[in-house]
DNA sequence: TTGAAAGCGCTAACAC
DNA sequence: GTGTTAGCGCTTTCAA
């Protein structure tokens, strides 16, 4: 790969008018500029960006921590920040975390090894602590799907609770009593709230959420269909299912129909989040919009703003609650 | 961000003795290394990776080139290539090209100015001359779900005519006639490939396939939904749709049904992909199986080793074509 | 309008 | 074992 060096000498120039030319800076006659031009067209060179990041002591990259690409949620939720980061001309680096403490939090330290000053961080598991921690130390710090008080002002965030409560207060309302509850590993975040969110509805209602009625299972079809297998299997009695997410809930339909239990005329089945998934199933299902496109866009915004100011926080703005709203389609019906 | 010198002033060395540290060198004792790994704790320092991958002349990176992130089949291909790149201690760094010719030129030259040596790219519109020229520049540059036969040693695919054959071979043999086919962008790569197969199936029947019955529209549900509306507009009669992609193909289910033609009963649906949609859609899609994830994985570890081998190619294998399987659920029926 | 020179943060010879 | 030095490829003063 050649060098701006390779480019001077062939251009008869020094390296800086190459480097006035790569930059489009001014101060460069045309001529020059031309022979230039034409010196990297032949030679195919291509500045390299970490030297230019070294010297510039400026990435324009953003950074992105999330625990699985091949989830459709966190699929749309990269594409949003990637065609917002396009319009910033910002760079983006994808690091996953997985659901486990030690790579979440690697995955943001080699985000800082690559000195990225905004970044877009969905922590399933790490510390509130930590996470301060980490706010305090990089300019661009943003968390997405996360609410902790002490650095509001860089959290984007869907009210969980609010989005658990929702689901259970429909499905109460629409007769059901007994209720499956199918969350996921107990120390994920949102579904510890939207489980407290369900169980304050509950509450409300007067009416009791047994413990054997909460499996936590995978966050995904096979998971669905596992916990229902178990439910099923343990005897427990449910006219409704709430799942922690559409892939959850997609599967328990598939493992229900399959046991002769139709749906929703024998079981109705809530999901959350919302993907093209719930829309195109059978029957479509009823779920918990989640905005994470519009919430994507706004993260990497702000992560933008933030780590240009260094992290100087906007006086007028300083909180980005989102609220889930309940899609009504075909999976529910009166129980 | 604190430095390897602030890091070496706060214990006491040279540079050079933090460098070897965090390099894991041994030559240093045990109580130098204790000092260094406090200092580096108390500054809470990291290695600057622009600084490094200069001097190194590598960064261990590998660049993934694709259209879309959000589409569950990309989504698959990015966790799969992650997974495996980090088996072999390497970052991954991903980059989207769009369906649009300047896009993904920008997408490869991008990663070229980040000096990738290993490249997994999913053109789908750059003609075979410029990929060619790429391959010859790139080391460790390997093409994804594509055949270019002067650099077939760096061509990972799946047999897109075979596939596009086996749909309409089986579904002739279903005894359908009037068929639909749902393709998408002609310029788009194995979307040509797989009409080429439908209609190489078709003459081999001595069945016609009249031109009106091909209509081109966008990969995604909406594009289902649009193609069916309109065939229907146009009068055009079918008792069988063949879709580019299993998203196309739940888009067209969910039209027809709308309208009043059920699945099978009156019209079968074939889709392409195999993802997670097509076996929890309703009814169950028949489709293609595209082991995009095996593909994935090879074509990760083949453009890793090209790239530390400088681009020599292996003796021993040179081909990696991948075969399509039909997947029979229940959207098929008796024509 | 152009060039020389210093330096970004790190590693790798080569000394000692 | 450890330090000194040069240099990776680029940008940016400062001079000319």
């Amino acid at each position: 790969m050649s060098t701006i060096k390779d480019v001077s000498k062939l251009a008869g120039v020094s390296p800086a008018t190459v480097s006035r030319v790569i930059n489009n800076a001014n101060g460069v006659s045309a001529k020059t500029k031309e022979k230039v031009k034409q010196a990297i067209a032949e030679l195919d060179f291509y500045p390299n960006a970490q030297a230019r990041a070294l010297v510039k002591q400026s990435t324009n990259t953003i950074g992105v921590v999330m625990s699985e690409l091949s989830d459709p949620f966190f699929a749309i939720m990269a594409r949003s920040i990637e065609i917002t980061a396009e319009k910033y001309n910002a760079n983006v680096l994808i690091s996953t975390g997985s659901l486990n403490e030690e790579k979440e939090r690697q995955a943001i330290n080699s985000l800082q090894a690559q000195r990225c000053k905004a970044m877009v961080v969905n922590s399933k598991i790490l510390s509130d602590e930590e996470l301060i921690d980490f706010a305090h130390k990089i300019p661009g710090f943003v968390l997405i799907n996360k609410y902790i008080e002490a650095i509001q002002e860089r959290c984007i965030w869907l009210d969980n609770q609010q989005g658990g409560f929702n689901m259970a207060q429909y499905i109460l309302e629409m007769g059901h009593s007994n209720v499956l509850v199918l969350s996921t590993k107990n120390k994920v975040y949102d579904a510890s709230r939207r489980l407290a969110g369900i169980q304050s509805a509950f509450t409300q209602a007067h009416k009791i959420l047994p413990a054997n009625h909460i499996i936590y299972t995978s966050p995904d079809p096979q998971g669905g269909e596992k916990a229902i297998e178990q439910a099923l299997a343990n005897g427990i009695k449910f006219t409704a299912v709430l799942a922690y997410n559409d892939a959850v809930a997609v599967g328990a339909v598939a493992k229900l129909t399959e046991k002769g239990l139709s749906v929703p005329e024998n079981v109705s089945v809530i999901g959350f989040d919302d993907v093209l998934l719930a829309n195109y199933c059978s029957p479509p299902l009823t779920t918990v919009k989640y905005p994470i496109a519009v919430m994507s866009q706004k993260a990497t915004e702000l992560a933008l703003t933030l780590s240009k100011n260094e992290g100087k926080v906007s006086q007028t703005i300083n909180t980005y609650k989102y609220k889930p709203i309940i899609i009504k389609r075909s999976s529910v019906s009166w129980g």
